[in-house]
Parts: C-alpha cells; sequence; structure tokens
DNA sequence: TTGTAGGCGTTATCAT
DNA sequence: ATGATAACGCCTACAA
C-alpha cells in the first residue's frame, strides 16, 4: 500500500530546514500573505491574528528572506556604495552619515573597494548591478564609458560625490578640486609668501588641486612652484617628500601646499625635526580639515570640505529619485572653507 | 472580435524593460537555461551557441539577476561582516584584505557599522540574515544571547575576529587584550620604569588592555596606575588626557600606556609642548602599530597585530566552511609583538 | 480582514 | 548539447 498507489506527486520542500512566512503562517493558522502583511502593514491585519503571528515568529526565529521579497517586489533595499578605498578616512567619513541616512529609511549598503583603475571600477559596478542595488553611489566624475553605458540601461539613480562636473549621469554631490587649489594659492600669495611648494600623494583629485595651486601661486608671484609627488599619503611620505623638496630641489622656504592633512602632518614633523620653525621658515597647509588639523603642534592651516554635510546630502539626493520625485538641483556644490590655524 | 473571444489569459511581463535570461535566449535562438548554463559553465555549451548567446549579451547589456540566482540556489555569494566603526582604521585595514580575499571567490561584501551596542549588533545581524549572507564575521565575542541564538539557528559559519574565547560561536580569529597589556606592563616594568599611568579610549577590548596593564604594573611596581579614560580616540583626547594626568592627577613621570597610537601620538605631541622630553621625562608606548607609529618623532613603541594576517585567515577560515570542511582549528591566536622604538 | 492565483528571474532535476 | 518543468520565498493583484 505504500509503494504501489501512490504516483501523486508529494510536493517535497527541498530544504525543510529555513522558516518561511508558509511555516509561520500554518503555526499561527493563518496563510502565507497574512504573514507578509502583518510584517509590511500590521494595521491590516487583526490584533489575534497579529498576536498568534508574532508568537509564531518568535517561537520559529523566523527571519523573512529579503532576497525574495526583493525579486517579488522588485526592489531590493539595498544601495551600492562604491570608493577607491576604505581605509582612506576621507571616504569613510563621508560613508558614515550616507549610510546612516539610509539606514533609517531601510537601506543597507552594499560598500566596495574600487582602487583608483577605471576598468576595476567598471566590473565592480558590474557586480554591484547584478545586486539589483535600488541606487548606487559613484566616487568621482570620470568613469569607463562601459560604466557609463551600463549605468544608463540599469535606469537607477546614481549620485556622483566628491568631484563636481556639469554632466553628471544623474546627480552629483561634491565641489571643485581646481578651485580648493586656487583659493590655497591665493590665501598664501595674499598671506605675503612669496615660494612656494607642493607635496602630492593619491588619486587623480589630489594632483589636480595641486595643479591648480602651482599655476595659479606661480602666476601670482612669477616663480616657480615645484610639487613632488608620491604614492602613499601617509605621514612617512610627507616627511619625505619635504626632505626630497628641501635637499634636492632647493626649496628654501616659503609656504608647502599639501594635498592632505597627514602629509602635512609629516611635513611638521620632518621641519620640527630639522628644528624648523613653522611658520616663520616654512608655512604648512594642508588639505580635509581633519581631526588631527587642530590637535597638531603649530595647529595646522587646511581646506576643510564637510564630509558630513557631503554624505548626507548624496543619500537626500538618492532617496528623492527612489521616491520618484525630482531633485531641484542635480548638481549640487557643498564648496569648501579656507581654515586658517598656525601653521601658515 | 477583440472584446469578446479572448478570456485566454495573455501572460504579459509587468517589466518590460529588464533584460532577462529569456530575452537573452530568445535573441540567440535558444532557451532561457541554455543561457543560465552558457554564463555558469560554458564548456557545457556548444562554441556557436556560445558565440551568439555572448552576442546577444552584448547587444542587449543584459546583466544577470543575482538576487534570483540566490534564491533558486540558495547560495547569496555575500559575506556580511559586522564592525562597530567604518570610519577606525583597526577595522579598516583588517577588512581590506578580508575583502579581497573573499572577493576573488566571488563574494561580495555587506558591511555594517554595529557600534557598541551589543543590541544595536542584534538589530544588525538580523537585517543581514535576512539577506541570506553565506558567512559572517563579527567583531569582538561578547554578542547579546539574540545574536548567538539567531546565529546558531541560522547555521552559517561565522567568524568573530579582534579578540579571542575559547567559547566561539562557530571560528575565531584574534588575540588576548589582557595578554597584550601585561606584556606592556612586563616590557616597561623590565626597561626600567617604575611609575605608570595609561590612556584609555574606545571599546570595551580597550579597557581590558589598559586594565590589564594597570593591575600587573602595579603588581610588579608596587604603585598605584592611574589610567584616564575618554570616549574619543583622537590626537585632541590623548593630548587633553596627558594635560589631566599630569595637571589633576599628580602624574610625575615614568611610563604612559595608550590604548592606541594615535592617542599616544597626542601624548607625544602634547608632551613636546610642555618641553618634556621623550622618552626622558616620559615614556610612551601606543598600540596597534599603524603607520604613523615609525614617522613620528620620537618613533613609537607599540604592540603590533598583524591586522593583515588577521583579515585574510578570518576570510580563509569562513572559505573552509563553506566548501563544506572542517577548520583544522577554530579558534586561531594571531598574537601581538611589541615593537621597541624610541619613546620607551 | 483574509485568502487564492500568478509571477519575479534564476538554478536544479530530469528528459531527450 | 539542449529543453521542459518545478521549485526558491515572497509580493501584487484580485476575489471573497
Amino acid at each position: 500500500m505504500n509503494q504501489s498507489d501512490d504516483p501523486a506527486p508529494i510536493p517535497r520542500k527541498r530544504n525543510p530546514r529555513g522558516v518561511t512566512m508558509e511555516a509561520v503562517g500554518r503555526m499561527a493558522g493563518v496563510s502565507q500573505v497574512t504573514v507578509s502583511r502583518a510584517l509590511s502593514d500590521p494595521s491590516k491585519v487583526s490584533p489575534e491574528t497579529m498576536a498568534r503571528i508574532r508568537e509564531a515568529i518568535a517561537v520559529t526565529g523566523f527571519v523573512p528572506n529579503a532576497l525574495a521579497g526583493a525579486l517579488a517586489s522588485r526592489r531590493s533595499m539595498m544601495v551600492s556604495a562604491l570608493v577607491p578605498s576604505i581605509t582612506n578616512i576621507v571616504y569613510a567619513t563621508m560613508l558614515a552619515p550616507f549610510s546612516d541616512e539610509l539606514k533609517s529609511r531601510g537601506y543597507q549598503i552594499l560598500l566596495s573597494e574600487t582602487g583608483f583603475d577605471p576598468e576595476e571600477e567598471a566590473a565592480t559596478v558590474e557586480a554591484h548591478l547584478s545586486r539589483r542595488p535600488d541606487a548606487m553611489l559613484l566616487t568621482g566624475v570620470h568613469h569607463a564609458a562601459r560604466t557609463r553605458r551600463m549605468l544608463l540601461g540599469a535606469d537607477l539613480p546614481v549620485v556622483e560625490v566628491w568631484d563636481i562636473t556639469e554632466t553628471p549621469i544623474d546627480l552629483c554631490v561634491g565641489f571643485s578640486h581646481a578651485a580648493s587649489g586656487r583659493a590655497v594659492a591665493e590665501f598664501a600669495h595674499g598671506a605675503g609668501y612669496r615660494q612656494a611648494a607642493g607635496i602630492c600623494a593619491g588619486d587623480e583629485r589630489a594632483q589636480r588641486r595641486l595643479s591648480a595651486f602651482a599655476e595659479r601661486f606661480g602666476t601670482l608671484s612669477g616663480t616657480d612652484v615645484p610639487v613632488a609627488r608620491t604614492e602613499r599619503g601617509n605621514l612617512a611620505s610627507g616627511r619625505a617628500l619635504l626632505t626630497q623638496l628641501i635637499d634636492k630641489r632647493g626649496f628654501t622656504g616659503g609656504v608647502v601646499a599639501c594635498s592632505s592633512d597627514v602629509l602635512a602632518q609629516g611635513v611638521l614633523i620632518e621641519a620640527a625635526a630639522r628644528g624648523l620653525s613653522v611658520p616663520r621658515d616654512l608655512a604648512v597647509v594642508g588639505f580635509g580639515d581633519q581631526e588631527l588639523a587642530d590637535a597638531v603642534e603649530p595647529a595646522l592651516t587646511t581646506v576643510r570640505v564637510n564630509r558630513e554635510a557631503l554624505g548626507r546630502a548624496a543619500a537626500q539626493a538618492l532617496l528623492t529619485r527612489i521616491d520618484g520625485a525630482t531633485p531641484s538641483r542635480s548638481v549640487i556644490d557643498v564648496g569648501f572653507t579656507l581654515i586658517r590655524r598656525a601653521s601658515a
């Protein structure tokens, strides 16, 4: 009686382990849909039913499957964030408020490092798109053609941050790196410095800042402005580059513009080690206004970018688009401020 | 003829936009399944078919839907990583190799900050579990009971890092914070220092390091070891806490153990500002051996934890479990090394 | 307030 | 080498 008369297909779960809404519903004496409703909008379910469902969820330890939900609803409730490097505090500090803002609306962040290579970025974008994020943040405004194509084809809200362009893929929140470099040059020249040098590490944006500084200061003062470059933007690089400027490139004093506060601090340390007085023998300007700028000795003159506001604005812009609205402006320039302290 | 005789359901796609394997297959003259196979294992498809499918993919800009794939295969190819803070370089630097290692095997990282509150962590764990990650990394070994319950119920590979326990949820890669604190105490006492103080910021683990230091040094020297605490572990805090130790707690010299290199650098800066010579008037020991440790003046004596190796080992351990194998050890102590430089 | 039916875009399992 | 069919677990209509 067991083997013979049962050609009827017995629907068998492939994985009997995972608790589903179906199972919760069975235990609570309701259908799967009711469980779904109970979770998405409790007001649509009677209090008694709600109580039984809660009980069943507690007993079974049910955790909804967001993958299935995303597939059915076509909303993954995930937002991709692509930054050059996680370990770079500059990106990390704008990511935190960005993430906070979105988390409060129920979104999870899918984060990846892209390095500084556009092709690597393109590959990462593709990997992210396969996860069907509801929106995406990109760092910078220069991308591979394929990246633009994929994003336009995917038709999702995209915000490009930490730089600015008139022709964003979709939205843009940032500031002009060239303008910040020029602002430093004008400040330094106005403060009376007649000689200058630059110290630069990192990505193409840092180079744009320093190039703009060198060009502007050169124009104002009529002198040549040497710029020393390196890969890694750490304290040791700052020290090494100041050494290079002084010992090998004949820099004898004036103002040193650095592409980051950390490099600038390296310069301060090397200057102290050489018995140079800052800003008397050597003035120093950083970039970023990180926490350390205010704590070093002497305190660092630097360029502040409100990274908190930037991250938050980027999140808001995306949320507006997600909600189907059109943001008032698709390009937001958050600007920058020169903070004068003791070092220059 | 339009209205009346057509009760037959016309299957209509809800969203005609998204390119699917179905659409690619149609264009290539094959079925949807063949497209799936072409992507997952090209060797199972004839070269000609493969070529036509490739062509169709290029033309349509098809990007596979990983959500659907995950739902069907029960493997999301995502790994969750939960750290207290993204902006803390300590966690970021172990996350990078962790992420690299997993990315090379096709996994994406789903990253979240948990803060330092176990309840917040529990909520984050739940949110992540709903995404059905294939494995999870947690920071620390102290979790809410509900967290343990959820994770045990979810039955996935879990690695706890940056601390060590004999009873991990699943896997553990870390080191003993108490032991590192004692090691610093023994080093300092052995180096001849007879007075000591501590400076501590941050999470419970930092406090455990400093408590162990204070207790051990106290035992060895028979003196009292004051420990100053604060919330934020930045340069300014380091300066402020040294001030507090000297001006308000009668600390007159000896060795200062800090819970991070950044705090230690703050101490160096404040000491210099006060005209104190390091290590003569004041010796300083940091923790973490961050890049700056070697670049400050004087170079910082500190405790090195190989965060790179830690992140990599955590990834490897998870991969082993994902592959269904049993790791040789479920608890890996990566240890620490005291790096003696000029500051103590 | 609750349930039924159909579909989201894949992968797994059998067939052919 | 290729295809048909049934899940995967949920959400969106629509019906009761």
